[in-house]
DNA sequence: GACGATAATCTCATAATACAAGAAAATGTG
DNA sequence: CACATTTTCTTGTATTATGAGATTATCGTC
């Protein structure tokens, strides 16, 4: 049983919380033992949730999420700025090179791709749209982290040192700190086989206004289609690209403000 | 301003529920004048929300949806018997046809696609997944309403005369009625480009276990691609295919309750 | 179609916490 | 660095969320 809820809100949420990789079905029963409420308490929030769509239950079965999340996401989809900016890179560069482009943000402690596309056949990622993926691991994380100012940066990597050690990103903070060096320089950080053997991962940074990090925008290319002079290009192209995503925010927010 | 929703619960489902495709973006003034929240209490509301990842708001900018919604999602693809069912179905009909295939649920008074493949390059479906539809217009809503029992019919057409009559279906609740009785007949229903023009759509009912109809297995196909002669075979592989799915979620439910 | 068993909802007194107003802090801006 | 705006905190008050137990609805079985 899970820490309490001191607010009714976050006892809503925390039933949807509960719905994970791990465990994708609940019973009310069930529900009761993990989140410790009571038996008319649990039904009322069910009784909300599946009313408003967001849980769906069916005779005999647990309850699940609901076709409300799959509305939310249709809107989501037309409303985040970083999909819409970022949706002509996605398609620029997978015209150029047989590669997946991920937009990427980070999200919590975790990153979690929000959209991609592909123009490869073989490409199954192992963390798709929507499947949230350490910090550590890959270019993609190492993107983000590398640019966040260093009050930030060094108690992020303090709290999950363990996934960057397990990750061979290095064994100390400082060792860390030293990896991110090369990527602040380059402006991109760039990964050999490290989520996916014989994949080249590249990664670079797309900012919020005070010019802190806030997503990243990715390709991912077989080795066998990205040979050695080629990948200096597609760095920089990466680079370049989420170079003006940033920009497309930036004027978004300025078509925002100034109505 | 909105009606006042009686408990806090409700209250926070009201903000999320003034996201539609209308007004994807609000500042919190906004939203305060229309939910009539006091500043701490929308404040407190947003907080949580954001905080949680339903919500995301940069500088300058408004609140939008936020990535939970995208994780949500990636859970949902993987939980939903209704979408892990009726893949193989989707995979199997817009192999043998140039069309799309679309999984749709009934979703309140409205319909909702939560998948779909397509085979045919020009298809941009004016629905796609995650935009709700109106029952009373094409095929697929009528596959579904044409189950349902009598005494659960006769007040939904009730409630939504005024668009059945839009849609051409009858002006009254007989003629209506009416025109589903063929639907049963057959098993499933036709329409001849009603919601595109020159588009033909199939539709056939999934079942639960009460045998009553909670969505929706359907095909649209070009004109052009579907002879008069190949019709018959789309709609019989359709019913087909809805009949077998609905087979599948019940033998889910039984795997379930016999754990 | 009635029975027993399980699941979901209702009632109500009690206690908790959500609320608004105003003040304070934080954040962004010129 | 000071101003203006946005966001969060503090507090007393009143609303409403809660759980125990009883009741009703639903389901599966005979």
């Amino acid at each position: 049983m899970r820490k309490k809820a001191v607010n009714s809100l976050e006892r809503l949420q925390a039933v949807l919380e509960v719905f994970t990789e791990d465990r994708l079905e609940w019973t009310p029963e069930e529900l009761m033992e993990e989140l410790g409420y009571s038996r008319p308490t649990l039904y009322r929030y069910l009784k909300i949730l599946k009313d408003s769509g967001f849980l769906t239950s069916m005779p005999n079965t647990g309850f699940t999420l609901g076709p409300r999340v799959v509305e939310m996401d249709y809107l989501l989809r037309k409303s985040d700025n970083l999909i819409l900016s970022g949706a002509p890179y996605l398609q620029k560069l997978t015209g150029r090179y047989e590669c997946t482009a991920l937009l990427v943000r980070w999200y919590g402690e975790k990153i979690l791709c929000v959209d991609s596309i592909s123009s490869s056949r073989e490409a199954i990622s192992s963390y798709p749209r929507g499947r949230p993926m350490p910090l550590s691991r890959g270019a993609i994380g190492r993107s983000i982290v590398a640019f966040l100012p260093r009050r930030n940066l060094v108690p992020l990597i303090n709290r999950t040192l363990d996934d960057w050690q397990a990750a061979g990103a290095g064994d100390t903070v400082d060792a860390v700190l030293d990896g991110l060096k090369s990527v602040r320089k380059k402006g991109y950080a760039v990964a050999h086989g490290e989520v996916t053997p014989g994949v080249v991962g590249f990664a670079a940074p797309i900012f919020d206004a005070g010019q802190s990090p806030i997503a990243s925008f990715s390709v991912t290319i077989a080795q066998e289609h990205a040979p050695g002079p080629a990948l200096e290009d597609i760095g920089r192209e990466v680079l370049l690209a989420a170079g003006e995503i940033t920009a497309a925010l930036a004027s978004h927010r300025h078509r925002v403000s100034g109505r």
